[in-house]
RNA sequence: GGGCGAAUAGCUCAAUUGGUAGAGCACUGCCCUUACAAGGCAGGGGUUACAGGUUCGAGACCUGUUUCGCCCACCA
């Protein structure tokens, strides 16, 4: 425990209104308060600017995890929006997830044995509704726990009711517009989750295979054989061509003819086609339409048949004949296997292949024939490029420019439906009678076309992308033309992670483009992917989560937010642990007591404050000696001045998304420049008598205190809050406070030069004592040569001086004689020289190693300036500022260096003497 | 195969239009000094991945090289 003296004889008495600090007792009451108090409900009344934000709806089969902690960044915006005095409103949603959602569910119904088929599809849904009900709030109240400033009245969520009707109000429009379209073709097929999948949800992953080679014996000749390369043998069974280069001269004569499938006898013409490597495997290559996206494309220019050997889960369907109901997998070595016994595998080699894998499964996807409901993107994707090129939006950090105009321009078009149950279900009804199509945004009695009234509903349902892509305009009560529609669209910013840039971002600038006729938010803010401490993702597997609430529960919600905004810079990844939480948590607990020192600082007297001007700048005017405040005590105008310089960098970090930055600055300024100088230095003024010094400092002290609490209210609203209800006459709550604005008149450019002053004559002696290991309870002499000017000036704060520095006496000398006498330890800054008396102190020789230590610094420097003086082309080269600044480092650096030296001398002296 | 990004103190990252590298954490020493030991004061620590080039001057600009990460693309 610590021991405390009892000071009550002291001059200045602590109150300690401020219990310790606790980020738990507070948090959450102000959470409540701020939402009770609805200070993050927007209007749509309001004649204030307005400023708005869509949350990235959580899945709802999510917990919150730290992606969702970095939308801090959107609270800090809102916040800082909001105190400038916009019309702010940040909207919370959740995404209904289709296929993670599902699979969620599924998993679940799988551990009491059952599949959704055995519920059917109406039972299953209420299964998801359930759970959605269960989970669903669960993130929401997970986000509350930090702080964030949402308008709750306003939540969204893609399955309801108003969102649905927007989605199925786009697909009949873009339906209408030909945008989108129902196609036979190729498309990623899971067949676990036994669906099909956009190409932006098939992950790739390089894996170690083989290539086989087969022989296929030709029609005329079955002693001879055309050999192929494949890294698929299995879907030989659906083979309905041979390839070769249309000019290679090994096969030229082959082409036309035929082969004899193996194991199927079927026989299959050998084609020639330009895109055919020569070079690759054989330089022959099987064809299989139905089964891989180039061979495809390739049977489609040349009228090959179409034969599909698996069925929906990726076994051997009817045309694989003996096959049928293997498994890829068996099926694979059961071909090799037989083409081994028939002689007609000539060879295995290594190799690298690139296979695909479903995003949510990890299962391998497989290519699929089947219908399809698509979106045609290239006219989306042009209006998009057009309003990144046009800088209407600007993605920022801007480097991601290039990777999304590179995949606009080579857009494929977008693969909507899915095979699954949890979903928007497809507007989409078919003719039992003439077999065509009706697509409708009600439920239609009668076929559009045949008037009959057969018709049924297809059954599956749509891409989740495809309702988050509304999200900026659904979210606001479109297709109905809103009030808040007219308020809040565009967007102001979107923030996310740089992962769903295609899935989702690029996807809601096309749908606003199309339906708005304007961009849905003039900034993208692409965060930075956060992993652990050793640079991976973090993951469930891998055991390496940091839970954002364990942190919150642990360091407080306040020291999180602190440090993700911290952390966050314009790069691609941040890595996050739980030292450097703490070391912010240690951040919460320096600005608490250092507010709750200034509180005891001003609590003493209250302020007189003119009657009706309660703001602090009217107060400061009102109490200072002169108005422009250039009559103040130094430390007050260099805190004025460190502080106006910190407001004007901490915003203008803010307007360039650069969070890390702002939060560095007040960090530095708050504990570096605040705490550690302009507090100490107003310890004495406070405990000693001088009652006009004390006034002076406090209308100063409160001025800063609340613009400090002002600044940091975005970062850490919590701690900031509850401080600011501790300042005397506060009565508004800290949320509405206008965010500082920094004051050009309140800049005084000659206190940081004469701190610098005050600041090194304190550090040379604590230096000197540091080195000397002299216990700070000594108090010292000193002695002190330097100008008249200088004399003067440090007369005039001696006594702060010698507070900080610990300093019983100083004595002014005009010239270095007095040395003689006794022993001193010496420093020399800015054109003074500084003497601390070491009689009985230290031994010599720690004061003679500190000298030579820090001649050999000067030396080094020296050599350095020098060389570069020496240098004829730098000197006549280099612009003549840059040159004076060497010549004057130069000159200052050789007096310190004679000084020393002489020092060292003098020591040298007393060792022999001694 | 194409593109993007990164490489700086033991670790994580900074460094405004080129002016000679700086924080936090960690480390060492001293200290319960009347806000704070979740603290104070002082200190040590760098051939800026490598090789060239431009320049009076390069961590920054140019050209290569190496290593790592990510994205896009399905040579079967």
């Amino acid at each position: 425990m610590r021991l405390r003296d009892n000071f009550s004889d002291v001059g200045y008495k602590l109150s300690m209104q401020l219990p310790d600090y606790n980020p738990a007792q507070i948090e959450l009451k102000w959470q409540k308060f701020w939402e009770e108090k609805g200070y993050f409900k927007a209007t749509t009344s309001s004649k204030k600017k307005s400023y708005c934000i869509a949350l990235p709806p959580p899945n709802v089969t999510g917990s919150l995890h730290m992606g969702h902690a970095l939308y801090v960044i959107q609270d800090a915006l809102i916040r800082w929006k909001r105190m400038q005095g916009f019309n702010t409103l940040w909207i919370p949603g959740i995404d209904h997830a289709g296929i993670a959602t599902q699979n969620v569910v599924e998993k679940e119904l799988a551990s009491d044995g059952k599949s959704r088929h055995d519920l059917g599809r109406v039972e299953f849904l209420k299964r998801v509704e359930k759970w959605k009900d269960k989970h669903g709030s669960r993130i929401l109240e997970q986000l509350r726990y930090l702080g964030f400033s949402l308008d709750w009245s306003r939540l969204s969520y893609t399955m309801d009711e108003i969102f649905s009707k927007a989605v199925v109000e786009v697909f009949v429009r873009l339906y209408k517009e030909k945008l989108i379209y129902r196609g036979h073709r190729l498309i990623n097929w899971c067949p676990r989750c036994r669906t099909a999948l956009s190409d932006l949800e098939v992950e790739h992953e390089e894996r170690k295979s083989k290539l086989w080679h087969l022989k296929y014996p030709l029609k005329a000749n079955t002693f001879q054989y055309i050999t192929v390369a494949t890294t698929r043998p299995e879907t030989m069974l659906g083979d309905t061509a041979v390839a070769v280069h249309p000019r290679d001269p090994r096969y030229k004569k082959l082409i036309g003819t035929k082969i004899i499938l193996p194991l199927m006898q079927r026989e299959i013409p050998i084609i020639a086609d330009e895109k055919v490597e020569r070079d690759f495997g054989s330089g022959a290559v099987k064809v299989t339409p139905a089964h891989d996206f180039n061979d495809f494309e390739m049977g489609l220019r040349h009228g090959l048949q179409q034969i599909s050997i698996f069925n929906d889960a990726a076994c051997l369907n009817e045309n694989a004949g003996p096959y049928q109901g293997l498994t890829r997998e068996e099926c694979r070595l059961k071909v090799l296997e037989e083409l081994k016994s028939k002689n007609l595998l000539e060879k295995e080699e290594d190799h690298l292949l690139n296979i695909s894998l479903c995003q949510r499964c990890q299962s391998v996807v497989e290519p699929h024939l089947s219908t399809q409901w698509f979106v045609s993107m290239k006219p989306l994707a042009k209006l998009a490029r057009e309003a990144v090129k046009l800088r209407k939006i600007k993605i920022i950090p801007s480097h991601w420019d290039k990777t999304f105009f590179h995949w606009v321009e080579n857009i494929q078009d977008w693969c909507i439906s899915r095979q699954l149950w949890w979903g928007h279900r497809i507007p989409a009804w078919y003719c039992d009678d003439c077999n065509s199509v009706t697509v409708a945004t009600s439920i239609p009695t009668q076929c559009f076309h045949c008037k009959c009234e057969k018709l049924s509903q297809d059954p599956d349902v749509l891409d989740t992308w495809f309702s988050s892509a509304l999200w900026p305009f659904a979210t606001l009560g479109w297709p109905q033309k809103t009030k808040e529609l007219k308020v809040f669209y565009p967007n102001s910013v979107l923030e996310t992670g740089h992962d769903i840039l295609f899935f989702w971002v690029a996807r809601m600038i096309m749908m606003g483009l199309k339906f708005m006729k304007k961009v849905p938010f003039a900034y993208v803010y692409l965060h930075p992917l956060i992993l652990d401490k050793e640079g991976r993702k973090m993951s469930k597997s891998s055991g390496n989560v940091i839970d954002p609430l364990d942190v919150t529960k642990d360091y407080g919600a306040d020291a999180l937010r602190f440090a993700l905004l911290s952390l966050t810079s314009h790069a691609r990844s941040i890595r996050l642990s739980l030292e450097e939480v703490g070391g912010y948590r240690n951040f919460m607990n320096k600005i608490w007591n250092a507010a709750k020192l200034s509180l005891n600082f001003l609590d003493s007297m209250s302020l007189r404050v003119p009657k009706g001007r309660g703001n602090s700048n009217v107060r400061f005017f009102g109490l200072c000696p002169l108005n422009d405040g250039s009559d103040l005590s130094l430390i007050h105008r260099w805190i004025l001045t460190r502080l106006h310089q910190t407001i004007h960098s901490v915003q203008k970090a803010f307007e360039e998304f650069r969070f890390g930055d702002s939060a560095h600055e007040l960090y530095q300024f708050i504990w570096y420049e605040f705490c550690d100088w302009y507090l100490e230095f107003l310890k004495p003024v406070f405990y000693g008598t001088d009652e006009e010094a004390k006034m002076e400092s406090r209308v100063v002290l409160d001025h800063v205190l609340r613009n400090i609490l002002k600044l940091l209210h975005p970062f850490v609203p919590h701690i900031s809050e509850e401080l600011w209800h501790s300042v005397p006459g506060n009565k508004m709550p800290l949320i509405v406070e206008p965010f500082p604005k920094a004051q050009k008149k309140l800049l005084f450019s000659s206190s940081l030069r004469d701190m610098e002053v005050l600041k090194s004559a304190i550090l040379a002696v604590r230096n000197i004592r540091g080195e000397n290991n002299i216990s700070p309870s000594t108090k010292l002499n000193i002695v002190l040569v330097c100008s008249k000017k200088r004399r003067h000036f440090l007369k005039c704060h001696l006594k702060e001086f010698e507070f900080l520095a610990r300093v019983a006496g100083t004595i002014f000398e005009k010239n270095q004689d007095f040395k003689k006498r006794k022993l001193y330890a010496q420093a020399h800054f800015l054109g003074t020289d500084l003497f601390v008396s070491l009689e009985g102190l230290v031994n010599i020789e720690e004061e003679r190693l500190r000298l030579a230590k820090s001649l050999e610094k000067v030396d080094q420097e020296l050599m350095q300036i020098n060389s570069r003086l020496n240098n004829e082309s730098f000197v006549s080269k280099a612009p003549k500022r840059i040159v004076d600044e060497h010549k004057q480092k130069a000159e200052e650096l050789m007096s310190k260096k004679e000084k020393l030296t002489a020092a060292l001398e003098k020591l040298k002296v007393s060792v022999l003497s001694s």
